[in-house]
Parts: structure tokens; sequence; C-alpha cells
DNA sequence: TTAGTGACCAACT
DNA sequence: AAGTTGGCCACTA
């Protein structure tokens, strides 16, 4: 039985996924939960996980690895600091070597099913 | 229930 | 090549 807010729950299983020192988009996300298009709400799910703890939520970012949710951590570069202490180098809000660090959850992690 | 919003994405000019 | 527009869909009031 599906609960209204299930697809949050998807959302933050997933970000919990994420390795230490990785990063992944919020497209990816949606798509392994099987609503693809959906990632704009994946992003709002990120806006309610500053309630739940353990969300990294600092590791999810955009398809170009630009920081576009950081102004909703506290800090002005909260966002920044988290990933550089993860090994992550971002400059300007853009994570570097992005390409390298990115971890799509399609590939790595074994297919979603209830 | 209808309408408005947004931590995105892809297509179009 | 760079900026704008529209669609997407879960949530809130």
């Amino acid at each position: 039985m599906k609960s209204s807010s299930d697809f949050y729950k998807r959302v933050f299983i997933v970000v919990k996924q994420i390795p230490h020192g990785r990063v992944t988009s919020y497209g990816a996300i949606a798509r392994y939960i099987g609503a693809p298009r959906s990632s704009r709400t994946v992003g709002y799910a990120m806006n309610a996980s500053h309630n739940m703890p353990d969300i990294p939520s600092q590791r999810v970012v955009n398809r170009n690895g630009l920081l576009t949710g950081k102004h909703h951590f506290q800090g002005t570069h909260l966002m920044q600091q988290l990933l550089e202490s993860e090994g992550i180098e971002v400059i300007e809000d853009q994570v570097q070597n992005f390409q390298e660090i990115y971890w799509d959850p399609n590939l790595e992690l074994p297919v979603f099913k209830d």
C-alpha cells in the first residue's frame, strides 16, 4: 500500500545510497524510482530532507553538476563545503570533474522494486 | 477541487 | 552559442 509521501521515501532511499565522494543528478534519481519525468519533484522532495537525518542532499546536483539548490542550505557555501570535505572540488557552484565522480543509480544499483 | 509553485530538463528561437 | 519557454508532476493552501 503506497502512501502519498511514498515518492519522497524512494528519493531518500536512493540519496542515502550515494557513495561518499560521489554525486548524482535529480533526473537520474527520478528515473531510478520510476518517475523519469518527475525530476523537479525530486528536488522538491529534497526540500523536505532537512527534517530527515542522514540525507546527503549536497550530493544531488542538476545534470550540469551545478549546485542549483545551494541556497536552501543554511550557510552561503555550506553545500560546497560539505562536498569539498568529501574530496569533491567545487568552483563557482560548479562541481569540477563532474563526469568522473558522477554516480548513476540506474547503473550502480539493482533495479528498483517494491 | 482548482490553482499556484519549484533544489529540473529538453526543445525551441 | 546563449537565452527563453513550456512541460513535467508531487505538494500546499
